[in-house]
DNA sequence: AATGAATGAGTTTTCATTCAT
DNA sequence: CATGAATGAAAACTCATTCAT
């Protein structure tokens, strides 16, 4: 075949070559830039410093997000989707004990968000959520009351079957998540001081939340 | 601003007359310093607005702190110190039961920390000190590593005594503490769609946790 | 935007079909360059923006322009011709007073080129001109140099028929001109605050300049 | 005087040095301005050349003139002033024929205005007036309202005296300050190719008019 | 020929910090 | 000590132009 002799041309036509993909480069930037935002903060990161770790150029980050904010934006509303649809299929779903599904949740919790890079955004949005208000709903929206009605289904369940005797969740399932607040930032505020066995301390709250809330074998 | 001025004040006869009083105006510099840096966050806010709110030249800020930098330290230096100084003399001189101490803790917390202004602290401390080791160094040893050291004494001291069976709030004393960082972000996050009680909160938080401890009469 | 499909056009049976044809094309960008830079001034105007208005992609543009400052020049050259075209040819050929002719001459000018989209050359020519000296070159030899043969020629035979005494305008037929520099900006700038009658202010000038010049009828 | 021995100590009071006083400087930043406007017209003018040519920093020019378009504001409200206030005063007070304030008045305005810098401020303002309509209203205010006032008054007087008979440059005062705007833009636009004798241009101008008028000793 | 995604130089504007008064 | 005008480095964002498809 002659087109393999002329060096000039054309690839054959599957060539994997250039052509990065706009969903695959949106993505890269996406990851650029939740790096990025996670070391600087917002106002400190570098849209710049983005397009560098993205392999772009400057200008083609407004390409796909039209200014500074809008990419937060996107950083967020990209990343909350995935975490709690699976929780909530896995509840619905569930046979076991209460016991048994919040050792489940956790463990997900543990290994999705809090010990992944996907724990910057949490940070992001406790440091920076009140100076985004659109952000902040958005997250209310997808993530903080889902994640709450989740909870709030739990420990109904859990009463209904006579698992526990406390509605104390019922009240403030912002109890039961609390810890992963903390899961989320001591490493890296505090990971040089005390390390934090996240897989121990969500363990030693699950057997606390529920002999706390009256736990008894069913 | 000049408190001398201050008709009501009890001066000796006649005084040199102005005396901005160094101590008071590093003071009011820290203030609007914690206004101002929780409203923008550290690269954010700017010098001339905190001197503008201090109510002083913009160039005499430098005159107290060497730089933006060292006003964040000193702003979280100066909020740090006060808040644990009494509770751990209350503990040491307290009589009472575990439970009634734990109540009189979340109190403390509830008034001096989180609904005051100082809860931005925390909030800057999340945003802020991964960048700014040398304070989440400081807020470590100050705040956090005192923090827990009261809460394992509490615990400690309540096992002895036999009001509890457990010791996981020995081995995690991050489970106490952790509704507190939930209460100081939640009303700037999500206060529009949906008010958190902190009172009860803190309230079902301690039943809860005592109950999980194993908590008996004594 | 194919005029090949326009049922109405008469064409032989079946041409090679699709022929956006270039001379129409290049007309789509001129006047949409026309449109833009008036409204933005040279540097103002984005190329995006007069590529959209001609129903064009960006690239394409530059297939038809080199560059952009060369786009201004396209639009220069084929605005010029027109205009003062037939204003020679009629002149060569006017068998009237100079008083009907230059009511003829103004307007024309009034109609064609201070009350049309026109009108912006010359305001582009007065704000780019200085920084563009092939452009005010070439329309300096176009327009200018031909409008003021014209003026004088004008002038000479009037003097020739005895209708006029006044060389004046032979010398400085800027005079004659003078008021369309005002008609083509007046409404721009100060329409808001008070309008101006083209048609009752040129034909006022025409007045006054030939009785100025000494007018007789012959 | 202990003073002039040590070099250190501060020079006597009335010492010329440093402090280039704000008033100064604004002028100074004003001339810079007209230079680099009038060279690259509005859009094209670059801040930072202005900074440079008024021989101070670039954030300097934003404690003087809150951005660029208040610069290019100031610099037409401070040209405006002078130009009229003077003609006014002569015309109120002037005892001499028409003819003579006439010659008068376009001997200042050619000096004054035409062959000076200023003469940039009526380029710029045919050429950019339409873009910002807040200055072309102060123009309107300031120069352009006041100056057809003037043109009137002129007329009216000269209608009164008997020195002429027509009205025409009551209702179009236009016509009377038209070669204005040619002698403004002229020289920068057409100089290359043909020079124009503004004095001459101006007096053939007066005459014209005047006779136009139908102008009569009295 | 036509397209429009990508590029990166270039521009405005901000703000921590200095320093003459 | 106090001031605030001046500085200039730094950052967001734009847009003429190119070039792979």
């Amino acid at each position: 075949m002659p087109d393999d002799l002329d060096p000039t041309a054309k690839l054959p036509a599957h060539r994997p070559k250039k052509r990065p993909d706009a969903k695959a480069r949106r993505r890269a930037i996406l990851d650029a830039a939740l790096e990025v935002f996670a070391e600087h903060g917002f106002t400190g990161a570098r849209m710049e410093d983005v397009a560098r770790r993205a392999g772009i150029a400057k200008g083609t980050l407004y390409l796909y997000f039209k200014d500074k904010t809008a990419l937060f934006e996107g950083l967020v509303h990209d990343a909350a989707d995935p975490i709690l649809g699976k929780l909530e299929r896995d509840f619905a779903g569930f046979e076991g004990s209460t016991l048994d599904f919040l050792k489940l949740l956790f463990q997900h919790i543990r290994t999705e968000a809090v010990a992944s890079p996907r724990r910057h955004i949490i940070r992001l949005m406790l440091a920076e959520g009140e100076r985004f208000p659109a952000i902040a709903d958005f997250y209310y929206r997808e993530v903080v009351a889902r994640g709450l009605s989740l909870l709030r289904a739990i420990n109904a369940r859990a009463l209904e079957r006579g698992e526990i005797s406390s509605d104390a969740a019922l009240r403030y399932p912002q109890l039961i998540i609390a810890p992963v607040l903390i899961a989320a930032v001591w490493d890296g505020l505090f990971g040089r001081h005390e390390t934090l066995d996240l897989e121990g301390m969500f363990a030693a709250h699950v057997e606390l939340v529920l002999r706390g809330l009256g736990w008894r074998e069913v």
